[in-house]
DNA sequence: CACAACCAAGTTGTGCACAACTCAATGTGC
DNA sequence: GCACATTGAGTTGTGCACAACTTGGTTGTG
């Protein structure tokens, strides 16, 4: 019947809930000993990855607002982790520069998910499943609020 | 090889923060309708289905201490939605009632998730995986920290 | 060129999460 | 009976998320 769908649902979507923050309390031992929020490690990841990188890109990468990145950028160049400037060729967007001290963090940060990855108790065939859906789910909302 | 493993650690914890964040955007114009913010709306969904309850239950039934809780419930408690009482038998303890005005909401939120299960592009066997992983990936992870 | 529309960051205000702490009530061992 | 630990809520402080707004810079159009 209709009332166990519906039950379902929010089954599915507190799981969700539940799950992403155990696994950000998980991270965060970890993540302490570097002197990061899982939101800053997010963002060092990206930086990592790709080099300088405008906050306008930060944002679309972990499909976060200003309001939350400007902030949180603030504190990591307070922590002497990352610099902020100013584009040349457009002055309203601001490059964001891992600094040495941020990107020798990298190292330290290598260990991380090595801590962690035995903590699921899942196979890693199950682990990709399990993000594969998550993608998935994810696109499908948002394409919803097109 | 270990990067391999480590990066895809990452995206699957990514895609979990992602997929919870999307998931509660897609509840908020409904929830916005009723007056309710998400943990609010998770908070009711207990209380109308167990009546009332001490702040201590609602904590272990959505895994929330007191510092998250008690805003909360004042916040409740403001828009008239529950009602707070020290406990007779033990003068520690608050129980949580829904008042009329809660009790009635609860019509109202019953279209919620009607509204979103389409949203989601997943069947109702996968939707029921999908949930059945997070818990038990939740589970993992908790028992790890004892 | 002027000016409206738009855009990237930043700011402000609200509401979680969560750690660390306080306080009063209860339970325990001796 | 009484020190002492434990427990349940609440408070304080920090850091996200996110809506709404501001500011300064850019772009498109008449």
């Amino acid at each position: 019947m209709a009332a166990d769908e519906l039950k379902l649902e929010n089954q599915v979507c507190f799981a969700l809930y539940a799950a992403s923050r155990a696994v950000t309390s998980l991270y965060r031992p970890a993540l302490d000993a570097l002197g990061l929020t899982y939101p800053q490690y997010l963002v060092m990841l990206v930086l990592w990855e790709r080099g300088p990188v405008l906050v306008k890109e930060l944002g679309q990468a972990l499909d976060l607002d200003s309001g939350t990145l400007s902030p949180l950028l603030k504190r990591l160049e307070a922590a002497g982790l990352v610099r902020r400037q100013r584009c040349a060729e457009d002055e309203r967007a601001v490059r964001v520069y891992p600094t040495d001290e941020g990107g020798a963090l990298r190292d330290r940060a290598m260990s991380v998910p090595r801590k962690l990855s035995g903590a699921t108790g899942m196979g890693l065939a199950e682990l990709e499943a399990l993000r594969e859906n998550l993608v998935r789910l994810t696109e499908e909302i948002t394409a919803q609020q097109d």
